[in-house]
RNA sequence: GGGGGUGUAGCUCAGUUGGUUAGAGCGCCGGCCUGUCACGCCGGAGGCCGCGGGUUCGAGUCCCGUCACUCCCGCCA
């Protein structure tokens, strides 16, 4: 007999009954019945219950065994009788009695209970990972994650593409993050960068010919991390295609995406390729982002000239300022207390803006609040109808500089969603927000800057670069966004350097400038480069969502906390002296 | 860098208006129990109430500072 184990421990049933077993696994469990003692077996692929009586000269070790020990039993299944058959497990029909017994490794009392759904504090969890991954919920989610993985690769193999593996040590990449330095002993003072993404290999892969690239692609940033973003790694499907317009990169990724998310969605709705379409501009009006929650029925309207020089001074000045006016519809709000207004008033305040104002459409059609006794009834009928109100609902007011009006009536959208629990369940709504700007606007120093990709393709090519003004200009840059979580971002790239050029110099950078930071793509595409373009979908958030997970901790095995440190690991530590000869290194610490 | 939340037993948490000896569930240790499956019953150990300072006759509770964890803004695609 193997010397560990014949079968797994969720692998027993009604027709093992009669034969001698042997299973390895943790003491799940222990019922103690003090003539008798039942013992939840567990391994990787289920439970099993073992059984042992006091007429056995192994009980009394057995019963002294803590839980999450890691035992062998050997012993006959039997069949349980009908009234004690547990139905709630795969091998519930049966049991094990225990006839031989080896303690391979004994538990010592556990800073955290494998044996329950409660989580404890992420400290606690971080330090000892490896029990936080024994309990049920996170083991399946690892999982899970390993098979959203392998079913990534397969589909991607079956449209055509090729996985490769890029370089961990190389070169600073252009995406603007801050990136993690590798010193060299060989090279004194040099450094390597862990890549932020594999973006210049990928553009590489094309130009060298290979047409379809796709990596499940390791990336470090050195930023701060959010409950949806990791500190320091996170993993990327990052891939390329050669020759291709912005919509036949749709077209390949699309079926991937709805048939991972179909494979995975265990009875979840699943958007339909084509996924809609939604131009940046529109998105931040409608929703107040650009990666909105299409489960969330409400959309945002503009109302700024139905207040220009209305009797609502405080709108109508701040209109005449400059300011928009953004209406956001809560239907069927009319009925909620005052309280539940006051309630928003003081979250938005909160938010640091001076409030949402509101107009109450009764169920009689009146219009009632502050605002609308400053209105004339031309003006709230506008408001109604713009902002696609009934009777029975209210609408919030968001007045603001037009970043300020998207970014409180977006937020006010979401919590109005929430509130009146208007989301729809059980499904993933996802689209493409497409036509990013080009450039924007830094608001401090006036400058004219990148707004994302620096090395996307301007819509219109050289020619729009040369005579359209620079904010106006739009970019084969676009983003997959699924229930309001941003899962991708991706372009068609600027395969031309006289374009790179010119895109450049418009954000203030010289010819030398781009030559001296960009040189291997920029040689790299004066040797003839197809048009390519693609997308890298972060495999993280899609977990996060295949999971029901609001925190990406859930879904990687060994995370690190927020603030970058693996406290099981001990990681970043000191190093020693000698070391940091070894890669001439002197520390010059900040004082305390 | 900034703002919010949390910090009490190994774990999850309760703790009233400041009031005597700081509690519960789980876990742990001991005892009882032959059909449980979150087994049950009895008993026990276990506390720098994050840390430092202050107010007070008296602080887990109020005030100031500080640290840790976490969420958000900045940052990041």
């Amino acid at each position: 007999m193997h010397a560990y184990r014949t079968h797994n421990c969720g692998e027993l049933r009604l027709s093992h009954a009669g034969q001698s077993v042997r299973l390895s696994g943790w003491i799940h469990r222990k019922r103690d019945h003090g003539q008798l003692l039942f013992v939840d077996l567990r391994d990787n692929f289920g439970l099993t219950q073992c059984v042992i009586d006091v007429s056995s000269p192994l009980f009394e070790t057995l019963e002294k065994t803590r839980v999450e020990s890691v035992i062998t039993v050997t012993g006959p299944v039997v069949e349980r009788d009908a009234e004690t058959i547990n139905q709630s497990l795969p091998t519930g029909q049966v049991e094990v009695r225990v006839e031989e017994l080896k303690v391979q490794s004994r538990a010592e009392v556990l800073p955290l209970q494998v044996n329950s759904d409660e989580d404890a504090g992420e400290e606690v969890r971080l330090r000892y990972r490896y029990l936080d991954l024994r309990r049920e919920k996170m083991h399946e989610k690892i999982l899970l994650r390993g098979q959203v993985i392998a079913s990534i690769r397969r589909r991607m193999i079956e449209r055509g593409f090729t996985e490769f593996q890029t370089p961990i040590l190389t070169a600073s990449s252009p995406e603007g993050a801050r990136d993690y330095l590798v010193p060299s002993r060989i090279h004194p003072g040099k450094f390597y960068a862990l890549p932020q993404a594999p973006q210049m290999f990928k553009q590489l892969i094309m130009v060298a010919g290979f047409d379809r690239y796709f990596q499940i692609a390791p990336c470090f940033r050195d930023e701060d991390s959010r409950a949806d973003r990791s500190p320091g790694e996170f993993y990327q499907l990052d891939f390329e295609m050669s020759f291709v317009t912005q919509e036949d990169v749709f077209a390949a990724i699309e079926p991937v995406m709805a048939g991972l998310f179909e494979e995975f969605a265990k009875g979840r709705g699943v958007t339909e390729p084509p996924f809609p379409r939604l131009p940046f501009a529109e998105a931040m009006l409608k929703y107040g982002t650009d990666k909105p929650d299409l489960r969330n029925p409400i959309e945002i309207g503009d109302v700024t000239e139905l207040f220009r020089g209305s009797g609502f001074g405080l709108f109508a000045k701040a209109v005449e300022g400059g300011a928009v006016v953004r209406a956001i519809p809560a239907p069927g709000a009319a009925a909620r207390p005052r309280s539940f207004f006051d309630k928003l008033n003081d979250w938005a305040r909160a938010e640091g803006a001076g409030g949402l104002g509101y107009i109450i459409f009764g169920g009689d059609g009146e219009a009632k609040g502050p605002i609308a006794k400053n209105l004339d009834a031309e003006r709230v009928a506008g408001i109604k109808a713009a902002a696609g109100i009934s009777d029975g609902d209210a609408v919030f007011f968001a007045c603001d500089k037009t970043r300020g009006a998207e970014r409180l009536s977006g937020a006010a959208r979401i919590r109005l969603g929430e509130e009146l629990d208007l989301l729809e369940p059980d499904t993933f709504r996802f689209c493409w927000i497409v036509d990013y700007p080009l450039y924007e606007l830094d608001e401090e120093t006036g400058k004219i800057e990148f707004s994302h990709n620096p090395f996307s393709m301007p819509q219109g090519g050289l020619e729009a670069l040369e005579n359209k003004d620079p904010l106006e200009l739009k970019a084969y840059q676009y983003d997959i966004v699924c229930n309001g979580v941003e899962l991708s971002s991706g372009a068609i790239r600027n395969h031309l350097p006289e374009i790179m050029y010119k895109a450049f110099a418009i954000a203030g950078y010289a010819k030398e400038e781009v030559e001296a930071r960009f040189a291997g793509l920029l040689t790299a595409l004066k040797f003839g480069a197809p048009p390519h373009g693609g997308s890298a979908p972060g495999i993280d958030r899609i977990v996060m969502l295949l999971a029901d997970e609001p925190n990406i901790r859930e879904v990687v095995a060994f995370p690190m906390n927020q603030k970058a440190e693996d406290l099981m690991m001990q990681a970043p530590a000191e190093i020693p002296e000698e070391r940091l000869k070894e890669l001439y290194l002197k520390l010059e610490l900040p004082p305390e």
